[in-house]
DNA sequence: ATGGTCACG
DNA sequence: ACGTACGTGACCATT
């Protein structure tokens, strides 16, 4: 049986534009809704292989138009213009898909969804229908199928399964809604009748005929009995206007619906444009490219490396360096030289390590610190300072957006070039429009002083590594082993029988079920056993202790002992990598090992540091940012009671909570200063009442006075935070002291809780991302000094507000006084950046 | 692959 | 009526 899927364009839209979370391309163009409705339908495709499809469109007459718009100027609901521009877009799609659009003045998608569905059935062939519309679920038939699409799901409507639902069957629905009515189509249905009354009088007499022809039989209240029979008209009129239409006239109807025929090329553009890199690669929109488009321009030379120094090449030179081979281009020509195979092609890669150190070329790189570390394990003697880089493309693309996370060569080409091209050739051309733009949002001095040199600096950092006594790691490992069975075999015994305690499904079951503790908080999947949890649980049953204590050590265990282990080298030294083109803020990240969450807030957690050591004869100094991102605040804000708190060198919580809490910097006690803290960093996160509540153990209410306090003695914090969320909402991104963007298009989602967000991001993001930006500064100037002192002393480490050295003895208190004034001097804010140092044989000393 | 949990600033 | 701090990464269990 032949089978046809029909699309309800603006339903699926209008659901995937709510139902995902907003999304712009570089262009700031909205894409969601769009990805979103190319995900289902691509779905549909694929689980139904369709001999046929088709996709219908609203078009409601002119005039019903200008009220839709005026309805949505007056603050009513309507189509929002976020998503009202992708329509557009998703018809593009559907054209490059070789699929029909159907749609005509004065008629609804669903009519076309009724027409088309009732011809297909009579000409014998099977249906789906593909909607978020419950209304069209009137078109399930034995040959139809709705499929429902909901938030994440999409559920196949049968004729059982709709009378499992609502108890009537399909024939029935239409009667159903001419009852009860549907206020949100305007359909006014009887009064005093709502679903219940409407379900029962509908599967007793069968229909809304057979209720009028046995009107006085009819069993209802006395009220519902004379509506229904003084609004029998409005009754039937209800049951035309929910009724769908499935009769439109012959002519307006496509002759066939031909099978599905994709223009590859044209989703390839469309993709690009939208900057759907994950589509392009679903469909292998790449991988079928023509050999000639893909290197479009330039002709490859092969080139023997021994030649590399004397072809003429001009700086910059674009440079990639694939598998086996190294690629060159510099706009006029693009070379190929061939590693070879053999690991032992030792002339080859003299050669080549020859030319990086002789030629005085200048390279267009894509991600300079990886390459950095490809040509140094290629290489004998690769020299990475004299390596001369001029453009990074990946760092270029991250500060142009920071939103996608590490994008490919070819997704940067795809939506700065128009099209995936040869990657040499891509680097070199994408030199010029990726200026252009950082030039044009103000972020060029950014890239060029702060994020292409640091890539070196991190470069260095990472090939340094952090020694770790792996002797004291392993007896660590050993008694947090001896700990975690001693815990167990109390818990097993507690509990009366053996589990996985660390399966918080079986440790639910335990405590929930079978020991019956009361449980406060339940996740998708279960009961929730997280710590807050257990810590209320914990007076009531001594397993909840022993509970903590074995997350505790087998995390200590596992994540870091082992883990550590795990990754160092032969010398004992871990070597972790910085992603410096990840995070939305600026910041920095690290992994394998991640080096940023070494613990210290627990004792036993904290002793972990004392496998962080420096090498014989040398100490480790550290030094880090007190309250930098407060500090940044009061700066941003130019709050003058925050700034002269800061410039009195007073302790920041306590001089808060004597303002706020209107007490003299004396009498603030501990528990005072610990609330203070926690309004400090809520603040500094983008603050609610609720969470600020949560954080103190207080009600909602006295966390909402202490905010509204809290604004009082700090109104210009309030002013700025306002005026950052409302430039937010006007620009489209905020940005850092350094003209770092970021783009924040949830500030114009209609959903509330997605703009609240938005909103904290929108807060909290310039102040987190200038003190990522400072730091950066920091740890050029500090690598930069260093170098130029001579001292035997290297940065190995940064934890965002720390910096760590490793420092040969004789010049610890020198490298320490150089930290120190570097940090503070790399920005000059109109409070004092202060840094704290200290120094040790281990990083646990530091402190 | 995803969710729960927990480590850090 | 509803769920809530901002930014990360690793491990484990489960799908």
């Amino acid at each position: 049986m032949k089978k046809l899927l029909l699309i309800d364009g603006n339903s699926i839209l209008n659901r995937q534009y709510f139902g995902v979370r907003p999304l712009t391309n570089s262009a700031g163009v909205f894409t969601h809704a769009v990805y979103g409705f190319v995900n289902v339908l691509l779905n549909q495709l694929d689980s139904l292989s369709p001999d046929a499809v088709a996709v219908a469109f609203d078009v409601h007459a002119p005039t019903f138009r200008h009220k839709m718009y005026d309805a949505y100027k007056a603050g009513r609901h309507g189509t929002p213009p976020e998503l009202l521009m992708q329509f557009p877009y998703a018809k593009q799609f559907l054209t490059a898909m070789g699929i029909p659009v159907v749609e005509a003045a004065g008629y609804e998608a669903d009519d076309w969804l009724g027409t088309l569905s009732t011809r297909w059935e009579r000409e014998g062939g099977e249906c789906f229908v593909l909607t978020g519309d419950r209304d069209s679920l009137q078109l399930i038939s034995e040959k139809t199928t709705v499929l429902l699409a909901k938030n994440n799901e999409v559920v196949p409507y049968t004729p059982d399964r709709f009378l499992a639902d609502y108890g009537v069957t399909v024939e029935q629905f239409v009667d159903l809604k001419a009852l009860m009515g549907d206020s949100s189509d305007n359909i006014p249905g009887v009064s005093g009748v709502g679903e219940k009354t409407a379900a029962k009088l509908s599967s007793t007499w069968g229909s809304l005929d057979g209720i009028y022809e046995h009107i006085d039989e009819v069993k209802a209240s006395a009220k519902v009995l004379s509506n229904l029979r003084e609004q029998k008209e409005q009754a039937y009129l209800s049951q035309e206007l929910a009724r769908i239409i499935r009769d439109m006239p012959a002519e307006l109807l496509p002759v066939d619906l031909p099978p599905v025929k994709e223009d590859r090329a044209a989703l390839r553009s469309l993709f690009a444009e939208l900057e759907f890199a994950g589509y392009i690669k679903r469909m292998g929109l790449d991988a079928d490219l023509p050999e000639a488009e893909i290197a479009a321009e330039l002709p490859a030379e092969e080139i023997a490396a021994e030649e590399l120094l004397t072809a003429g090449l001009t700086s910059p030179v674009g440079l990639w360096l694939a598998d086996d081979t190294l690629e060159l281009c510099d706009g006029s020509r693009r070379l190929s030289c061939t590693l070879g195979e053999d690991l032992f092609a030792c002339d080859t890669l003299d050669a080549i390590a020859d030319f990086f150190q002789k030629t005085d070329l200048s390279f267009a790189v894509y991600d300079l610190k990886t390459l950095l570390h490809q040509l140094d394990e290629l290489l004998p003697h690769f020299d990475a300072e004299s390596f001369r880089c001029s453009f990074d493309v990946l760092l270029a693309a991250y500060v142009i957006n920071s939103s996608d996370s590490s994008p490919s060569l070819a997704k940067i080409a795809g939506a700065h070039l128009g099209a995936p091209v040869e990657s040499a050739e891509a680097i070199c051309r994408l030199i010029a429009p990726l200026t252009e733009r950082m030039q044009a949002d103000e972020c060029l001095t950014l890239y060029e002083t702060m994020e292409l040199p640091l890539a070196r600096v991190l470069y260095n950092m990472e090939k340094r590594g952090f020694l770790v006594d792996l002797a004291a790691l392993k007896a660590f490992s050993m008694a947090l082993e001896l700990a975690a069975a001693g815990d167990m075999a109390e818990i097993y015994r507690m509990a009366g029988r053996e589990f996985n305690i660390n399966s918080p499904k079986q440790l639910g079951e335990v405590l929930f079920d079978e020991l019956k503790l009361p449980f406060f908080q339940k996740t998708k999947t279960g009961y929730s056993t997280n710590a807050e949890v257990l810590e209320k649980l914990r007076p009531i049953h001594p397993i909840i202790d022993l509970i903590l204590d074995y997350r505790q050590v087998t995390k200590l265990r596992s994540t870091y002992a082992e883990g550590l282990l795990a990754v160092a080298d032969a010398g004992g030294r871990v070597h972790t990598t910085f992603k410096q083109a990840l995070t939305a803020t600026g910041r920095l990240s690290s992994t394998e090992p991640n080096l940023q969450n070494i613990p210290i807030r627990t004792e036993l957690g904290r002793e972990l540091r004392r496998a962080f050591v420096a090498k014989e004869g040398y100490t480790l100094v550290d030094a880090d940012y007190s309250q930098i991102e407060l500090r940044l605040l009061a700066h941003c804000a130019g709050d003058k009671t925050m700034i002269d708190a800061f410039c009195s060198g007073a302790d920041i919580h306590t001089a808060t909570a004597s303002q706020v809490f209107g007490v003299p910097m004396e009498e603030v006690t501990p528990e005072l200063r610990k609330r203070a803290k926690a309004v400090n960093f809520g603040i500094v996160y983008g603050i609610s009442d609720f969470a600020l509540s949560q954080d103190l153990g207080i009600t909602k209410y006295q966390a909402g006075e202490y905010i509204r306090s809290y604004k009082e003695t700090y109104s210009g914090v309030d002013a700025y935070l306002h005026s950052t969320i409302e430039e937010g909402k006007e620009k489209g991104f905020v940005k850092t002291l350094f003209g770092r963007r970021r783009y924040i298009p949830e500030l114009t989602s209609s959903k509330a809780m997605m703009r609240a967000f938005g909103e904290r991001v929108a807060m909290n993001s310039p102040i987190q991302g200038s003190a990522a930006d400072i730091i950066k500064v920091a740890m050029i100037r500090v690598e930069d000094a260093l170098t130029r002192s001579g001292m035997d002393a290297r940065l190995i480490l940064q934890v965002h507000d720390e910096l760590i050295l490793e420092v040969r003895d004789d010049c610890v208190e020198a490298a320490a006084a150089l930290l120190k004034t570097e940090m503070e001097r790399a920005f000059d804010a109109l409070v004092p950046l202060t840094a704290e140092v200290s120094s040790g044989k281990t990083w646990f000393e530091c402190k």
